[in-house]
Formats: structure tokens, sequence, C-alpha cells
DNA sequence: CGGGACAACGTTTTT
DNA sequence: CGTTGTCCCG
């Protein structure tokens, strides 16, 4: 007898055919789907730690281009520049090229592209240049200067805290006494010079040209506000809208998105209320809450389900942010049911601690987990020196992410100064930078050549107008001969660097001992200007999305080997990795101390606990040195962060470290 | 007035 | 620990 057997799922007759070449269905969970899936109206994501959010903005941006939606009529704004090409490589490699023209960037470079375009409805005819932090802090300190604020004696608050009032009272939307009341009530007797002190601040950035990361944002609102064809052009050409971390945005921000979402309200926002960490920005993440009453009639959806983190790890996260005050929004979920429990890893002090990490580190590659899927997290930069130090000495090559700044080092300011000149001669703060490095000039004398030079209003021709006196002539003409020489030359940006850089060389060597380190970072900041054909472009790159990573840094990538990852847990935002450390889990560093001071800022860094620990998919270690060095006590005790102290030894497994001849 | 030497301070996170 | 402010000399 011969069995014919019956396929169960054969069928002649083809599954009914998809508009789509894209299997949406199939890929997504039925929450996710929704959001990809609703393409017009406004919608609200709540997205969990881990929930797949990154794969529904990416599904969305190929689903809107499979549409038939010009790539050029989508805006996604994510809180890197760096995850938006990300999410739109993606989206690429799910539908094809046309996805990676969809606009996409930061509210910052967004911002920037679109005053450059409209400078002359705000008065700013021939562009501007952009003040980093320690620009706008040079500029009110000049400022504070010459108002003869600063006699001594006098407690007058540093440039850093008056620039931080400012900053402040702008994100926040509120007045200046108001912030100085609230933060710095000792300063309250110096209120009105502050006031004064700010309104000078903002009369000199205009005079020059002049707009710090605030003013991106502030002018670009008021753009929109002020011109109504301006806000109907552009809400016309962003027919869609999407905006990434939106619980990390601030009220101005929210604006914004609602003047060019005016003409169509297609917005969708992504963020997770739990994940705000971005306070002390401006950013409120009730905002998150309030967008349904910005937009009527928002369809909100929530992801609760996480693929990222093993039950144990998931376990911890929801015990620390259930440790919060304020109420969630969601439980997160997993269906990785197995999984090894977290460990709490008491060391004796940084050192042990630093010895840990490492050897485990590397315990861990030996069973073939790669550098790459391994991260250490801190709180604040300079937790991770004594680590460092160690890493260095058993060559366990690492990338340090947040922290320090290449850009903000002064040889790269220098020579960055020289060519915002050639960009905007009235960039008084760039003058002041570059006059300064010239012998024998010191501000007095800085102060009345620019003031030559602007007076003749003929641009950098105006240096000829100068009449040096003898003391600093030779040096000033050597200045001035090469500003001449390129200001209107035809070399390429990256000629023009090279040929600043031979000039500024001399000034590099007398004024650092350390010249060949800095001569070599100096070298890398060309191979960046080769990338580039506009100086305008390279110079408003490197005030808001400087490479944050070091010349040796740089040079370990270009191995393009393994890497292990250091990183401020604010910077690791968004990203995952099979292996997580994070050090230095203690009182009085995580929280910090000054998070003493309101609930609002302990619940803030819980937040960030919370974040940090939802970066690990499968293993999770926190560690902390019982004994650390403090500046004013010396050796302390020091107790487990608030976050994880008294966790059940059967969610978090106690270690203690061993000496190997103690074990014996 | 410029520049170097020295003391004091306060210390997070980032566009 | 590195930055910021002050003092004093050339």
């Amino acid at each position: 007898m011969k069995r014919y057997v019956i396929k169960s799922a054969f069928g002649g007759l083809q599954p009914e055919e998809s508009l789509f070449s894209i299997p949406y269905k199939e890929a997504l969970n039925p929450a996710q789907y929704e959001a990809v899936t609703t393409l017009h109206g406004p919608i609200l994501v709540i997205a969990g730690a881990g929930s797949g959010k990154t794969r529904t903005l990416t599904y969305r941006v190929a689903r809107l281009v499979e549409e038939g939606v010009p790539p050029s009529a989508i805006l996604l704004l994510t809180f890197t520049r760096k995850a938006a090409q990300e999410m739109l490589r993606r989206a690429a490699a799910l539908l094809d090229q046309r996805c990676e023209k969809v606009a996409g960037g930061t509210f910052h470079s967004f911002a920037n592209l679109t005053l450059r375009r409209y400078a002359e409805k705000l008065g700013f005819q021939s562009g501007f240049s952009i003040l980093d932090r320690a620009d706008a802090e040079d500029v009110i300190n000049l400022l504070r200067t010459r108002m003869g604020l600063n006699l001594k004696g006098r407690r007058f608050p540093r440039k850093r805290t008056i620039t931080t009032i400012y900053s402040r009272a702008v994100n926040k939307v509120l007045p200046v006494r108001e912030v100085i009341f609230e933060d710095y009530p000792h300063f309250l007797k110096e209120a009105e010079n502050l006031l004064h002190l700010c309104g000078e601040y903002k009369a000199y950035k205009r005079e020059n040209l002049l707009m710090d990361y605030d003013d991106l944002l502030i002018h670009l609102r008021t753009l929109l506000a002020n011109n109504p064809d301006v806000q109907e052009t552009l809400s016309q050409t962003y027919r869609y809208i999407m905006v990434d971390e939106y619980q990390d945005t601030n009220k101005i921000q929210a604006d914004i998105i609602r003047f060019l979402a005016s003409t169509h309200n297609n917005v969708m926002v992504v963020g997770d209320d739990s994940q705000s960490i971005y306070a002390f920005r401006g950013a409120n993440f009730r905002n998150i809450m309030d967008f349904p009453a910005l937009f009527p009639g928002t369809n909100i959806v929530k992801l609760e389900e996480n693929y990222r983190s093993t039950q144990p790890i998931l376990a911890i996260a929801n015990e620390i942010i259930g440790r919060a005050k304020e109420k969630y929004t969601k439980v997160l979920f997993t269906q990785k049911g197995y999984g090894t429990v977290p460990a709490l890893v008491a060391a004796e002090d940084e050192r042990r601690q630093s010895l840990f990490v490492s050897q485990r580190i590397l315990e861990l590659r030996e069973e073939g987990i790669s550098l790459n899927q391994i991260a250490v997290l801190f709180r604040s930069g300079y937790h991770s020196f004594d680590l460092e130090i160690e890493l260095n000495q058993r060559n366990i090559p690492f990338v340090k992410v947040g922290g320090f700044k290449f850009m903000e080092t002064a040889h790269i300011k220098d020579l960055l100064a020289h060519l915002k000149i050639l960009a905007n001669p009235l960039d008084t703060v760039s003058w002041h930078r570059v006059l300064l490095l010239v012998e024998n000039i010191g501000p007095k004398t800085a102060e009345e050549i620019f003031h030559c030079v602007t007076r003749s209003s003929i641009g950098l021709k105006g240096l000829a107008t100068v009449k040096p006196k003898p003391r600093y002539a030779r040096a000033f003409e050597r200045l001035s001969k090469e500003m001449d020489s390129l200001d209107g030359s035809h070399l390429s940006l990256v000629e023009t660097g090279a040929k600043l850089m031979r000039y500024y060389e001399p000034i590099l060597e007398k004024k650092y001992d350390d010249y060949p380190k800095r001569a070599k970072d100096l070298e890398h900041l060309l191979t960046i200007m080769e990338r580039y054909r506009r100086l305008e472009d390279f110079l408003s790159d490197m005030a808001l999305e400087p490479p944050n990573a070091s010349v040796d840094d740089m040079l370990a990538t270009d191995y393009e080997d393994e890497q292990l990852v250091l990183s401020t847990i604010h910077s690791a935002k968004g990203l995952e990795w099979h292996t997580v450390f994070i050090i230095s889990a203690l009182e009085g560093r995580f929280p910090v101390t000054y998070a003493a001071r309101s609930d609002e800022e302990m619940e803030e860094e819980l937040r960030l606990m919370y974040v940090a620990a939802t970066r690990a998919k499968e293993n999770l270690y926190l560690t902390y040195p019982i004994n650390i060095y403090d500046r004013g006590a010396g050796m302390v005790f020091s107790r487990p962060s608030r976050f994880i102290e008294g966790i059940s030894e059967e969610m978090l497994d106690h270690w203690s470290l061993v000496n190997e001849e103690e074990e014996e």
C-alpha cells in the first residue's frame, strides 16, 4: 500500500497580495504595527526601554516612503545626528536608498539649517556664528569685566554660573530673576546686575551676529511665530514629522513642533517618561504627557514588551523605577524568561573596582563575548579615570564617550577661531582668541584692534587699517598677512586648514609643552576637514555635533577592531550591550551629592540609574568601592547607591572580592 | 599694560 | 586636578 501524504500548508492560491514589499505585520507586534501604519494625525508612542522604539521609527520611515511620500517631506528629529543617520540607514536597508534622503538630525542642527536659509528675516543679514558653551562664557566674561562687575572683594557669580542661569531661564521659559530666586538665592542681591548683564549679552550677540545653542531654538521659534508665510511653507515642506526621545524635549521644542505641524498635524512623537534625564537642560518629562493637550485627538500607543533584557535584569530595572515617587505609565515585561541574576560587587576601593572590571572583561572575552558587546557606564566622566589606567595597562582597547571633549581643548579652539574669523569677520569672540595668541597682545589691545577692524566694515581687509604699536607690530603683521592671503582665496577647505596650521605651529610650540601630541590632534582635525567643502558647514557641525573622541581613540578606531565602550549614562541613551557594568554606584557619586537638594533632582538620578540598568541584554554588574578618597575628608566609607540598596539576594547577587592569596 | 607665577576654588550630565 | 582669579614685576 502506498501512502500519499497531503501537505498541510501548500496553496496553489497566493496569499492576499500585499501592496508593500515589507512584511510589516509579521515583523512588528500589534502596538508597533499600529504606530507604524497610522500615518496621519498626531500619535504619542510611549515606548519603554528596549521595546523596539528604533525599530518602530525605522519601519515607519520605510512605510511612508513606500506609500509614496517624498523623502524630503519627512522630518525625523532625534537626539543626536548619529541616531538619525542610523535609523535612516536601517530604513534604507529595509526598503531602498530613498530613505537616506529623509531630512533628519537634531533640533539644533535643523534650527541651524533653517535659520541660515531665513537669516535675513531675523535681521541676521550675513549669516551668523554659533557660540559653544565656552564661547558663550567668554562673551559673558568680557561683558562682565567691561561693566566693572568683577571687582575684587565682591562675590559676583562666575562666568560659568551666569551662563547656566541664563540658559536655564531660556529653556525653562522662566524670568532670569525667578531662576536666581529658585536656584541661586545667595546671588539675589546681584539680581539687578545679572539682569542688566543679560540684556548686554543679548545685544552683543545680535550686534556681532552670534547665536548660542539656546538662540538657535529661540530664534527658530520666533521665526515660525512671527512669519506666517514661513510657517506655512515649512509646514508644507515637512508633511510628516517624527520626534524621538520626546521626554527630553522642552517647551521651546514643543512649540516648534506645534508650528511645524500647523497645516497637517501629522506628528508622531516617541518617548519614555521614565527615561527623562535632561531636566538640567530644561526638559520636563511631563511634556510628554502634555502632548495630547497640544494636539487634540492624539492617538496613544504603548510599547511595553521589552525585547532587550532577560527577566532578571528587567526585574532589577522595574524594582529601581518602582522606587520613584511619581507613578509611571507602564510596566515592562519580557519573554526572555531565562538569564543570569545581576551582581552587586563591593570592592575595597576604587583600585580594586578597576581590577575587578578589567579582569571580568577579559574573562568574558575568553568566553567569546566581543569587546564591542560590553560597556562600562558611570554617572560622571571622571569616575572612569582609574579604570582607564588599568585598561591601558592591560592593553584592553576602549573608546570613551561623553565627559571631556576633544573639541574643547585649547589648541583645537585656537585653530577653529582663525577659521571662524574667515567665515564671519564680525565674530569678536574668535577675534579675541586669535589676537591673544599674538605675542604682546593682551585683552586691552585685542579689543582696540578688533574695534578698528569691525568699524572699518570691510571685513578682514580691515586688518590693514590697524596701526600696530612697535611692541607687537611684527607678530601682528604675520597674522595680518596670513589672514589676508586666506581671505577670498580659492584654496579648498582642507588646504586653508593646512596653511593655517603652518601659521599656528610656532604658537603651539611656544604655548604648550606637549605640543607634539597636540599637533597630532590638529592633523586629525585636518582629516575631518577633508570631508567638507564649505567652511560654514564644517564650523556648524563642529559646534553642533563635535566628534567626541580624542585622537588616541580615533587611531584605535582605525583598526576597526573590537573596542570596549566607556560612557556616561547620558551618552549611552538608546544604546544596548550584551554586558553592562555600572561602576561607582555609591552614595555621593550616584546619586551625586547635589541631588539631595530637591526631590526632582533625586528622582532624575533614579531615572538615570534606570536608564543605565536597561542598557543590558544578558549581564549586568553594579559595582561600588567601599573606601573612596574624598578631597576634604581623606579616605571615607561609602554606602552603595540608595537606588539599589536593600534589594534581596535573590534578585541581586552580592559579591565580595577576595585576593588570590587569601583564598588558598 | 602684558605676562608669568601662585593661590584658591569647586567639582554633572549636553546641544 | 584643572581651571579661574589675583598679585606683582618688567
